[in-house]
DNA sequence: GTAAATTATTTTGTGTACAATTGAATTGTG
DNA sequence: CACAATTCAATTGTACACAAAATAATTTAC
């Protein structure tokens, strides 16, 4: 019995309550980021940038000369979307990309002069950006602060909440067995 | 003169106060939003449904025999992105696509039964997730208001906030021009 | 010291997202 | 009624996003 008050529904059934896609955290979350998404773009079209490239600038601003995978854990994206992306951004002249000599497995990626110059137009964009949302400074860090506590929430939950008998895969193990 | 109160930068740049990125509401929704369907998606897989498509499956239940850009307008999304993934759900035989025969621009997207019958085990994919998310329901509730403040506010942006001088396109309008 | 396990990236394949274009059907206007 | 403008869906092309497999380099075990 997964539902105790579900309303009765004929065959033109409306949803449940608990189904409205307006009433959905998970909608608004998604719905809401396309949007910031949608929001950029334009923005971000002068510098010849996508959003997610400008992400990733971001992380290299604060911290030149990572690796991919240091990428990946800042941004929470795999190699699979990072490898194509920084080809990009190095085709554009933004990034340079070289294997490291001390570890042939790992790939540094490093601003060029170009792309350190972007920062300071990336700065008029984020204000633009800012001043959109309509937010004073305290209720911008607010939602911000709730929202990476839900993902850090969910993140953890990850290999947990799926029980053995409702998934066809072992859950990802980050320790070794013994 | 972008901003103000700039600290001065050496050429190993620390990136301003701004940009940082955990500090950034664009990148907390961003990444909160990709944790979300990421947590779905094993939960989701056993009904054979991505995410998008369990969003399409969440308008269709409220309200059945809709219209592609009917779905648009409720989940903000194009008909680029909708007519694959409609053809999808109809492989999978949980919808029908059919021309509307009063009006034959129009497609007419139906429940099949086997599409109805996935409601239930949605209301339980619903609750692991509402679950998983570890708060109450009016926390969830407030959560949710902001983000789809945010989203109207930005939406309402879109087209004005890029003033002509930045985009080389007229800005999109939704009124006759004179 | 080498085989096995691990780590880092790339590749392949599927499925979104969306801009821009196309094409077909309908509506509005004179 | 004609025909321009509009609407709706599909198509094309680019760029994510990620699972899974492949590849290559390094580390661990023995």
């Amino acid at each position: 019995m997964p539902v105790r008050n579900a309303p009765p529904r004929s065959s033109a059934a409306p949803a449940s309550a608990a189904l409205r896609l307006d009433g959905q955290l998970c909608f608004a979350l998604y719905s809401a980021s396309l949007t910031m998404t949608k929001f950029y773009q334009p923005l971000l079209r002068r510098l010849k940038l996508t959003y997610p490239q400008y992400l990733v600038l971001l992380v290299l601003w604060e911290r030149d000369r990572c690796t991919i995978s240091a990428l990946g854990n800042r941004l929470f994206l795999d190699s699979g979307t990072l490898t194509p992306l920084l080809k990009r951004l190095e085709l554009l002249g933004y990034v340079q990309r070289k294997r490291d000599v001390g570890d042939e497995r790992r790939v540094l990626v490093t601003l060029t002069p170009a792309g350190r110059r972007l920062h300071d137009s990336a700065l008029s964009v984020h204000e633009k950006v800012a001043c959109a949302t309509q937010h004073n400074a305290s209720e911008r860090h607010a939602l911000t602060q709730q929202l990476r506590s839900l993902r850090g929430t969910l993140m953890n939950d990850l290999g947990r909440a799926i029980s053995p008998q409702e998934s066809n895969r072992p859950p990802p193990q980050k320790g070794r067995a013994p």
